[in-house]
DNA sequence: TTGAAAGCGATACCAG
DNA sequence: CTGGTATCGCTTTCAA
């Protein structure tokens, strides 16, 4: 493995000129630039990632904790992670794969090391652990979801509440006023995430601004779950003429249900759904939804967190705004 | 942040005898063991990555590349990574995440700039570019997935020929005789991944084997696919009493299809599928099935670059046997 | 516009 | 069983 001396040899110039080729913290004359760069790719030349990040004290590299739960939506998670590299390299940076199941001791362990320039947190929960443990680390972080309190973290996630909102004000548009929220399983309310409570807020304001009338049930997975939370709204609000669908998992029993009681969508029953792009259309009827933009969220974390690396902007919170995509499950009132 | 001096200064030992302490490579007496232990508690002190990196040419970091194709089944990747992960943990190694995308290119940075010790390389090709980059690669590597010629790379995968045996085995067992075989989408023969095609050799030779009477043929995503497959294997072998599905994305329509036709899983079709686990069980059908064994696959690729990087172990192939679970979806002959 | 040289923080060899 | 120290390959300050 050749090393910058022997680039430097090569090139009949100094250590320093051959660094200063590469990092461009100076200016160098074209003529040397071009025999020093000649020199690189004669060679085969690639500096050397331990040195480097030793002399300069930065490592090129994000660490991307992500959850292994099962209860978590997978595809979802994978377009957040190929998001994240992928600009990641952009910003040429690599990304170190850590799992949330090692807590906030491999956040001490990475950040100790020195193997990483920042650090971006998936699946933060209201009164996350890790919070006040990355608070201490000298490297920045950004955070994937909406803590209770950031404590001076940058925050980065869709506005649950405001896509609430959307979804009600969609189905308004279409002269519904019964509509009923079939929300995501008891254990995702029971556990910290905070983005089912806000989108849940937000759908209980709205509902009131809007003047409609709406209830709310959370679903059990499965067949069972969906008929139990169906035979609840039933009950609660008769006469529901639309549905909010915020459990990606409930989508295909739902509509397997419907189907199976005679009710068709959107002639009998609107609905609105939120979800990746990708299952909206993939399902029997196309739906109409509001977007995950797992992509987008990506991409802004590892954005703000190469601006927090740069020292410009102030750490926050982004609050993407929410995207409808209207298809075939949304009708008029009948 | 404390280096390793200042441990050694607070420990009243010198640097060495803190390094060997932390490294176990050479005797430390108890007592000069606990005082170092206390030092570098008290100070909190972590040893630089980069450092260490740069002084003893090792990293401690693991290359995984993953494909992000949406065609490929994006929960049994993450299955990979989780188990390629957790295994790299257990080895006190952490794991960098590249993207196929990058190809060739992104193995040779990271090697080049010995960021990683070695590299673990999935959705490998029949005829694949990165076969002879890695070969040229300092590091170790290892392959999940069978190419045409591995060069000499470490293999890792399941025995998808031994896998289609085993299903054809247990049909027979059954009683069957005719039976047919629901392929992948054309795109996955195409694609130059391996697995497909060894599988349906693995299910050519075995129907000679057993005497059986088969018809294997590729099934197009969605419904529409579903029913052409079935409408082909109808006219191609009529009376066809087992389907063995290789085709995870075809089993939701496939069985909504039999239902719909009124034919039921087991009593008119038996079916086996090869799929993970958790989609096994998740069905209508719980269907009896042929395990992907994404867990042990990724974790014995971890192990085999252990060894390689230890020194032990030649370079090999290693194809995990197939494990048949019996539930619900597979009948006596009716 | 370029060069020389002082670190960066560990490891591991040479000594004792 | 423990110490001293050359060394790893690069960045960056100081000088010219």
């Amino acid at each position: 493995m050749p090393t910058i001396s022997d680039v430097a040899r090569a090139a009949g110039v100094s250590m320093s000129t051959v660094s200063y080729v590469l990092s461009g913290r100076r200016p160098i004359s074209a003529e040397t630039s071009a025999r020093v760069r000649a020199a690189i790719a004669e060679l085969g030349y690639h500096p050397h990632a331990g040195a480097r990040a030793l002399a300069s004290s930065r490592t090129s590299v994000l660490a991307l904790v992500v959850p292994l739960r099962a209860d978590v939506n997978v595809p979802v998670i994978m377009q957040f992670v190929t998001a994240v590299v992928t600009a990641a390299r952009r910003y040429h940076h690599d990304v170190l794969l850590l799992t949330k199941d090692e807590g906030t001791a491999g956040l001490e362990r990475v950040a100790g090391a020195t193997m990483v320039d920042a650090l971006i947190v998936m699946d933060v929960e209201g009164d996350d652990v890790r919070i006040p443990a990355l608070g201490r680390l000298k490297q920045p972080s950004v955070l994937i979801g909406l803590p209770d309190d950031p404590a001076g973290i940058a925050c980065v996630d869709l506005d649950f509440a405001a896509t609430a909102r959307e979804c009600l004000a969609h189905l308004a548009g279409h002269g519904h006023h019964r509509v009923a929220l079939v929300g995501p399983s008891p254990s995702v309310y029971e556990r910290g995430t905070t983005y089912a409570q806000r989108f849940l807020d937000g759908f209980t304001d709205a509902s009131a601004e809007l003047g409609l009338e709406t209830v709310a049930h959370s679903c059990e997975p499965g067949a069972d779950g969906v008929r139990d939370c169906l035979a609840w709204i039933d009950s609660e609000l008769p006469g529901t003429t639309a549905l909010v669908v915020h459990n990606e998992d409930a989508l295909v029993p739902l509509l397997d249900e419907l189907r199976a009681r005679g009710r068709s969508v959107p002639g009998d029953l609107s609905i609105v759904a939120v979800c990746p792009r990708d299952v909206a259309t993939s399902l029997p009827v196309k739906l109409t939804s509001a977007d995950i933009p797992a992509h987008d969220v990506g991409t802004l974390a590892v954005e703000t967190a190469m601006a927090l690396l740069e020292g410009r902007k102030a750490p926050g919170t982004r609050l993407l705004p929410p995207t409808i995509i209207e298809r075939d499950s949304c009708g008029p009132l009948s």
